[in-house]
DNA sequence: ACAATGATTTGTCTATGACAATATGAAAGC
DNA sequence: GCTTTCATATTGTCATAGACAAATCATTGT
């Protein structure tokens, strides 16, 4: 932390998400990032620089290459990430954009109470199954897009989470809980490297009013102790939710280990906005490709179980 | 992933929280862990040793040495386990440890319906402050303890976090909420290395009783963000809550860029069982030792801020 | 248009040396 | 006896540079 906040390389691993060797190999081969040098010769990355990193990351998950963009002005970047994200936008049945600009206007107005309140309504008003699909999924795309470009802090994004955890949680609870028989018995948890746990609550949520029975184990579960869980829970199906984040090659190698260590007739089903998951199909895996395909899936699963 | 479900230095870094130059280092030094060597000459630990490594890194993280216990063999460094977690037993005013063994006994039966009723009951019984500082928090203790020895499954760790934390979110949100105007404002998260959020569940229900305005952020806040939402939500305190697992020096440089990044009259408590906290305390900045302070801090603060 | 093949890109791994921060333990002073 | 001080040892992290396998791109041949 030598000169005007500038931060050591473990740092900034955690902050960009991408690995030291990659940062330092990135320096060796696209001359970016250029870190600073403390008086030890340790690297010491400005916050613009890890701003552009951040940006380059996110790009790269989405599908740019490193050697295309990495050394880029940070301006076209930016031009990049726009072309990128007005490319999905409201898809059919979505909610007319101003409650999600009500949200997000509460948002960055720090209004947490006022956004919990807000977000609780709209879910008694339009049920807990079209709250999920309709405005929290819509509303996550946003937030996400809002944060890379910049125009949404880092704690922003966090309160975002936290609120929308507390309304979901709260409204999981008032489903009744279905008889301890009830079926299918779904395990849901997410790999070890996914930190993120709101899509394991969205899809909780769906599946409880489909009065599926969800022990859920929270997030970053070791792939032999999701085969254990699922053994010990007699679980019919394993749920999984993947966000960008994840390096593709850990989705699909993850998978592969999974459907190979857990018993055969326990279905796996996948979920979430990596891409990695629609691209390269898994056999043995089910990828959910939207959250409006759970209750579906549920009827089908109960349809062969007969 | 050649010979018997050997893992790679990658997933072996995630699966015992030590890091890859870690795991090398101690090769060299120590002649342990021995990895053996895919076709192309990369580390392949087996089972065994991820399990001994598990155990010594929990053993190094509660003051042991690596020199001194890393070539050890593994039935020595069971009876170390064995001997360091008997040392810390039933405080006073804890409850009877036969409704902690109650829950236990759930766990251990994967019946997780049944311990989040209990629980539940609990919460009802004792009144949500007893329940978190007289049951959740020895329970913690012992399903730490429990782990350590190797006679909790990781994903039973798991399934009894995501239970207390549902009863937890459950019994705050009954809590009525103070004004918008109340004081002391309380801003809540952890440190980006410290992914562990049930400690800060616990002092946010706490702070709730005593009619503070709680804002959490979740988990994982990179320290500027912390600065820049206290000042967002005008916070009067920022509290943080760290485990074991959390590097000591972490903690107090942490604690230390915090303090000096925020506003003065911002006061920052940091809780929880990381031993950096209660060994070398930092400057300006409030050690809670136990949750049961939490009451007379918001006291103290109340008193102070007339 | 589509499949096969060769070239390139890219992240991760290995190896070894260096260093700063922390902890240990002995000596010295009260 | 008890604490303080300082030299020594321990320990985690960082640096450099080369290697390689998997994935992806671009080109060619049906």
């Amino acid at each position: 932390m030598t000169p005007t906040g500038a931060q050591s390389i473990a740092a900034t691993e955690r902050d960009t998400g991408l690995s030291k060797d990659t940062l330092r190999v990135w320096e060796r081969r696209y001359g970016f990032p250029a870190p600073l040098r403390d008086s030890s010769g340790e690297r010491a990355y400005p916050p613009d620089q890890i701003a552009k990193l951040r940006l380059v990351k996110r790009l790269v998950d989405v599908g740019h290459r490193p050697g295309r963009i990495v050394a880029m002005p940070l301006l076209q970047l930016q031009q990049l990430a726009d072309a990128c994200s007005t490319g999905a936008r409201e898809g059919p049945g979505d909610m007319s954009g101003e409650d999600l600009d009500e949200c997000l206007g509460l948002l960055r107005a720090h209004d947490v109470a006022g956004l919990r309140r807000r977000l609780g309504r709209a879910c008694m008003h339009l049920g807990l199954a079209r709250f999920v699909t309709e405005l929290v999924a819509p509303l996550n795309t946003r937030v996400g897009e809002a944060w890379m470009r910049g125009q949404l802090a880092v704690f922003e994004e966090h309160a975002y989470t936290e609120c929308v955890q507390v309304v979901l949680r709260n409204a999981i609870e008032r489903v009744p809980e279905p008889g301890p028989e009830a079926r299918p018995r779904v395990l849901l948890t997410t790999f070890p490297e996914e930190p993120h746990g709101l899509g394991l609550l969205m899809a909780e949520a769906l599946l409880a009013l489909d009065a599926a029975n969800c022990v859920s184990l929270g997030v970053a579960t070791p792939i032999w102790d999701i085969v254990l869980a699922a053994r010990a829970h007699a679980s019919d199906i394993v749920a999984l939710s993947f966000t960008g984040c994840m390096n593709p090659s850990q989705v699909v190698e993850g998978l592969c280990e999974l459907r190979a260590k857990i018993l055969p007739h326990v279905e796996v089903w996948a979920g979430g906005a990596a891409p990695a998951l629609h691209r390269r199909p898994v056999p043995g895996v089910h990828a959910v490709a939207a959250l409006g395909q759970v209750h579906d899936e549920v009827q089908r699963w109960r349809i062969g179980s007969l």
